[in-house]
DNA sequence: AAGGGCAACTGAACGGTGTTAAGTAAAGAA
DNA sequence: TTCTTTACTTAACACCGTTCAGTTGCCCTT
């Protein structure tokens, strides 16, 4: 008689089942959530999995009971991992989006602004190498590769759809000011992109090879921005002697 | 004790697949073969798996099925799952080696050559995504890094050693010829890798966002080149005109 | 207040993964 | 022939993501 009644809140057992309605129970085994909240629960506690150990903690088992819940339950509220997963690279979306913010305040001059940009881009997914992997070089299935949102009007950007707005708009202006030679932003954004990327993932999966991180990062930024300018532009040290104006 | 597989092979017993004609023995149950053999036998079917359906097929059960053994028995001829991953890596090294071998000997001048190797890289892993993701976008285990050798002497060089001497020999072609602004070989490499590493990575994970990757890869590459140009050297079209002399 | 319906949740299982321990048997040495 | 070595098998462990039948907390209606 002393385990029956004694009101194990917390407790999750197994074999709860045992006492139906024999006792006047007041609390609840089963603790429901309204779905939102629950939710809610379920991404937090996968964030600190991720941040405690890496993509590989994230496990529905461990997520469960983190919250408190069965491994099951959770896909009242997600359709696999993936939608979970999901929401940790919207969350470092929207760090990348903050980060280009403050940056498009501190500095006026595209070149500068481009400098500080892909500078703030690489740091971040080299504080976070765990999530920058996550989020860039995993394999994401085509279904969640646009949000767990069902309908194709794509009314809603995904944050990730945003962000590349922005350096496509910082590009953009970098060719309204004449200081790229390639005109198509689309292009020029993908190749400044890819530049980036390569330092960070670089970095990630091989820094035991980098002699000198800071200097390659850079050297990187220099000699891409130095590949950007045409050849007779007044930004460039060597063509500005030559006192050259085109256009 | 009454056992009459007593089977009295003399010598050269290498292939035990046929047994010998004048014994009329059963087919014993179990096959053994040298290790060596059936350490070839598993990488053979661990790159047929891999070749078939990517990194996920590679299984240890999907490896010994193949082979015909049991998955247990491998742990007999390979630590474990990673160095035989290792094994397929060093062959996708060697095929870069190769490549890199056939470029040198087509053309001579550096630039046109460093151009050449960096296209060759980069359609080397567009054409074989999953190998380039294994190679280069996995987290490999300290151990596996430098392969299965036990001692740290380091005589023999992986193939992945190998292949970025090559890269570090032509940037000192580049850098000796006076075409590289950055007078540090291994700093430079470093960024021309980043570049290339980045075109690679962007287009095997996020394919759908880029409009024309071969255009891509052209613009990477000339701005990359570019970018590595002094301001004043005469390869450089705009500088050429000014006729300074360089250093 | 009583009861019904909905859905959040549980328990158990399925089929997969890498890896290990203990036992068996095949090949070579004595 | 007997012994030793070791390639190999069998069985299991501890995980993984996912599914499904059943349970039960809670809101809505009566």
């Amino acid at each position: 008689m002393s385990k029956k009644t004694a009101c194990p809140v917390g407790a999750a057992s197994k074999v709860a089942t045992v006492i139906k309605k024999s006792v006047p129970q007041r609390t609840p085994l089963r603790r429901r959530l309204p779905p939102e909240e629950r939710r809610e629960q379920i991404i937090a506690a996968a964030r600190k999995l991720f941040a405690a150990g890496g993509l590989e903690q994230v496990s529905m088992r461990n997520i469960a009971r983190e919250v408190g819940i069965t491994q099951a339950a959770i896909y009242q509220h997600f359709q696999d991992k993936n939608e979970i997963l999901f929401e940790i690279a919207e969350g470092y979306f929207g760090e990348l989006i903050e980060a280009h913010d403050r940056i498009t305040v501190r500095a006026r001059d595209p070149i500068e602004r481009m400098k500080l940009f892909m500078r703030s881009y690489v740091e971040n997914g080299l504080a976070r190498p765990d999530v920058y992997r996550l989020v860039f070089m995993t394999e994401w299935p085509e279904a969640s590769k646009h949000g767990h949102l069902p309908e194709p009007d794509a009314e809603e950007l995904t944050k990730g759809q945003i962000s590349y707005g922005q350096l496509l708009a910082r590009v953009s202006d970098l060719i309204d000011a004449g200081l790229v030679r390639k005109q198509d932003p689309g292009l020029a954004a993908e190749a400044i992109w890819a530049a980036g990327h390569g330092i960070v993932t670089l970095l990630i999966t091989h820094r035991e090879m980098i002699a000198s991180p800071d200097e390659l990062i850079t050297t990187q930024i220099e000699m891409l921005m130095n590949g950007l300018l045409p050849d007779d532009s007044p930004a460039r040290p060597g063509a500005a002697k030559s006192g050259k104006a085109r256009r």
